[in-house]
DNA sequence: CTTGCGACTGTTAACGCTAACATATGGCAT
DNA sequence: ATGCCATATGTTAGCGTTAACAGTCGCAAG
């Protein structure tokens, strides 16, 4: 017992003593089983963290912020991949939950019907991020991608372009991406301009992507006079592709990405975009779950929902 | 008892009971407690890997592989991050072994002395990735950085360059880049050519760095015809530059990174550089991990030591 | 009819800690 | 001296599982 009490100051112990047993633990290379300790105490200190992807800068940016903000408070971030794949996300969350995390924090508002069931019944803080156009199971950090993709749209038209093309991902299972289409194309169909084209693509080189949709779309439409991209990479990439081949950006053609990531600083022409609070969301969510349980000592039920609004960057790709 | 050999489909169990205990689990949305399940067994499914950083595109890679090999042995990956600190990677790490994992995969030879012998007295597999310059404490898999640095040094010195600079990141912790400049200077030396210049940065949008790193040596030093770059991003940004200034790469300068991430192939030009294998060091470190625990039940203690040989790419930078 | 065995289910004692309570020890006011 | 409190240390009983072993039952072989 004084030994578990000099490991954890917690409780008097006397100066001589808590000297003994510091110098005997390192000596034996001691490390305390945290799960024994954990068993006994009822108390975990991680925080489960479920993203779809490491791969692109975004969730990477996330983790960033949750682990700034956790730092300070004893809790961990362990964080699960899942690919996109709701039963892959069903099966980390089941294989986190098992560990008895003080919180959950994942992104996005659609999961399995099991894997809601389990969220709704696992009595710990729950955050969904990243997205707050649905309803949420406990609370929820994110922005409004429908309104994000509206804003584009809204913008891309006030700058006179008309014949507009969408390009990204085919991921069935990218939310996300999905509703700022939708926004997109619903502030498109109120001012009466229709899509004129579009281009999907999954795997690979997104930047190499990026070129290669570009290219297809521009031979395919040849009147395309605005390129939005589902994300910042491939929005990179054609807007590579554009300046090799001689293309007039943005007056002959405007291109626009989503994200905001650092990469866009380097290239010869800052893309347009719309910066999707990324590192913020992260800290918030976090902030969340590590002050949930100070609140009163019992949990409370509705969670806060917060909405983050991105920031238009107009950059030099649409005309003013 | 019945119901822990149902859910973990040990042992002998009637298929109506295991039906009952299927269907009350489900219905009570039972999920067991590993924590409890660990103490008893004493045996964990997690291998802790400790990673420098998330935000340049070379550890997901390394995640991927040992996430892809982990995914069919029933071991899990938990992630530790440690923005190049060693004293943050002791901490890490002793968080990790506190949960006892069944192994602890690790980038670098370099370790503080607690740190070393935290992981010598574990008990459970240690494997150091990506470097293989050093006195491993139980198996590493990895490239020689100093061999790379020797390779490139030499490559380009056959092409004719005979002004070269270097640029790379600051960070005193990245045992690896330094090993790659140490390298690279002594195959320069021994050929009489002395390093004309060299820039360091830290922190930031490496593409950026990379543009105004460039354009600062170019300024200083006039005379330089080749530019080796510490990673791929901040030679893309350099290429960039270049291509931006109207310089004739690979004539005027040579260029050259490290690492062979994907993006370059989105990039007008290709970038030459050196692929460090980091899919494959995961994918060996967690075959590593995976099958110790086999061999004859007790653990094997002198480690192997697998050395991967990075293939030169010389791309379009490099003159002919 | 007994024996033996396989299939199934149950019992008991850990696993290594911590919460909660119990017990010494000494100082100080009464 | 007495009681009382604070400080310091010790004792006990779990935490929720699983390993190991102990039954029970039915059936086939001897």
């Amino acid at each position: 017992m004084t030994v578990s009490r000099v490991l954890r100051n917690r409780g008097d112990v006397s100066g001589a003593t808590r000297e003994r047993v510091l110098e005997a633990a390192r000596r034996l290379g001691y490390v305390p089983n945290k799960i024994a300790g954990a068993l006994a105490s009822q108390r975990v200190n991680l925080v489960g963290v479920i993203i779809p992807s490491l791969s692109n800068m975004v969730f990477p940016e996330v983790l960033s912020g949750v682990s700034e903000t956790l730092e300070n408070t004893g809790l961990q971030p362990v964080v699960g991949v899942t690919n996109y794949s709701p039963e892959r996300e069903e099966t980390v969350l089941y294989e986190m939950l098992s560990w008895r995390p003080s919180g959950v924090i994942l992104a996005g508002l659609e999961h399995t019907e099991a894997a809601q069931a389990m969220l709704a019944r696992a009595g710990i803080p729950v955050v969904e991020i990243m997205d707050i156009d649905g309803p949420a199971i406990d609370s929820a950090v994110g922005i409004s991608h429908r309104r994000a993709g509206r804003q584009m749209a809204e913008a891309i038209l006030a700058a006179g372009y008309r014949n507009i093309a969408f390009l990204g991902t085919m991921m069935p299972y990218d939310h996300r991406a999905r509703k700022r289409l939708e926004g997109f194309e619903e502030a498109l169909a109120k001012a009466g301009v229709p899509l004129v084209d579009r281009e999907f693509y999954s795997g690979g080189s997104a930047l190499l992507k990026g070129r290669e949709m570009t290219e297809a779309v521009l031979n395919r439409s040849p009147n395309v006079d605005f390129l939005y991209y589902s994300n910042d990479m491939i929005g990179a990439g054609g807007l590579l592709y554009c300046l090799d081949a001689g293309i007039d950006v943005p007056n002959r053609v405007g291109l626009a990405g989503f994200n905001g990531v650092e990469l866009l600083d380097g290239l010869p022409r800052k893309l347009a975009t719309m910066d999707a609070c990324r590192r913020e969301i992260g800290r918030k969510a976090a902030e969340i779950v590590a002050g949930k349980p100070h609140e009163a000592g019992k949990l409370v039920l509705g969670g806060d929902v917060i909405e983050l609004f991105p920031v238009l960057q107009m950059g030099d790709t649409i005309r003013k």
